[in-house]
DNA sequence: TCTATTGGTCAGTTTGTCTGTCTATAATTG
DNA sequence: CAATTATAGACAGACAAACTGACCAATAGA
């Protein structure tokens, strides 16, 4: 007899299993396959889950490598490799920055932007079939609840 | 004017940012590192997240490659991978399967059972600390919720 | 002006995953 | 029971996504 996994139909709703933290990896794995798989579907499908990291922090005027390294918590080298990708496949395009000689800003494109709709588009519309998974008023709270811990994580 | 950075302690608590799956990234990030950091500080620093794949899975008395690639949704060849690692480094065993010879079962050492009960306790620590971020109560809605969207997800 | 810092690149490594192919054993079935 | 098919795992190779370290060029500060 063993175990049930975590991809199992029926496993147990009791003990480590109620952890936040592994409810928390399902869902955002769940999220991960839905938003990039419709992502894929619509016409998207250079783009990665790595590549998050760049269009959550990139600015619509343009931004920095350093910058969306700070931001996103990852080193230089790995935005210039993400970016590299993303300016290959069009979604971004970079620019010498007139403010600093040494830097290049990397702006979306008219794609990139497109992409980043999407993007949010499909975001948006997972949370709203999870919302539609609660009993009515559950979902603010949880959002409420989830961003306490957050907020908490962060002090 | 940039946005705020996910790890912008000021972020404002609005729109996308309370996003369900946003958070549980967050969330869970957050758990793997405070999980895989203490796990290296208590003489574990060779246990990588990937590994979970493992420990999550592994049944105490042995599992084949094929079932926990199948149970961590992983490839065998990836299974592999990293039972090699945890081999070399003594958390796991690995002995030919009694009920068929093609198969070997792969078991936890001593010090694999040891990490493991580390992983726990670490984690069980976790979730008691989220959980005192929180009002009284509001923790077990909480996983009650969240488990209620995982299955939904997996329905 | 000299020096230290910063933005970015180049080169190389590691980790974790994947496909594809192959062998050996097991299970099914004509 | 022999022949076929399925399964467990190994081997080889590719790639994605991160990392470190060394470096250059431009800026900022002392």
């Amino acid at each position: 007899m063993t175990k049930f996994s975590d991809t199992d139909p029926g496993f147990p709703v009791t003990g480590s299993n109620l952890r936040v933290a592994r409810l928390s990896r399902l869902i955002y794995e769940a999220a991960l396959e839905r938003v990039y798989g419709g992502l894929a579907g619509e016409g998207f499908p250079e783009i990665r889950p790595a590549h998050s990291a760049i269009f959550r922090n990139i600015n619509p005027e343009g931004s920095r490598a350093s910058d969306l390294a700070q931001r996103a918590g990852i080193t230089k080298q790995s935005v210039a490799y993400l970016i590299e990708g993303l300016e290959k496949e069009g979604f971004v395009e970079t620019l010498p920055d007139p403010e600093d000689g040494r830097a290049r800003l990397v702006r979306l494109t008219r794609r990139g932007r497109a992409a980043l709709s999407a993007l949010n588009r499909l975001s948006d519309a997972m949370d709203r079939d999870l919302e539609s998974a609660l009993p009515a008023g559950r979902m603010e709270m949880l959002r409420q609840d989830l961003a306490a811990l957050v907020a908490h994580l962060r002090a």
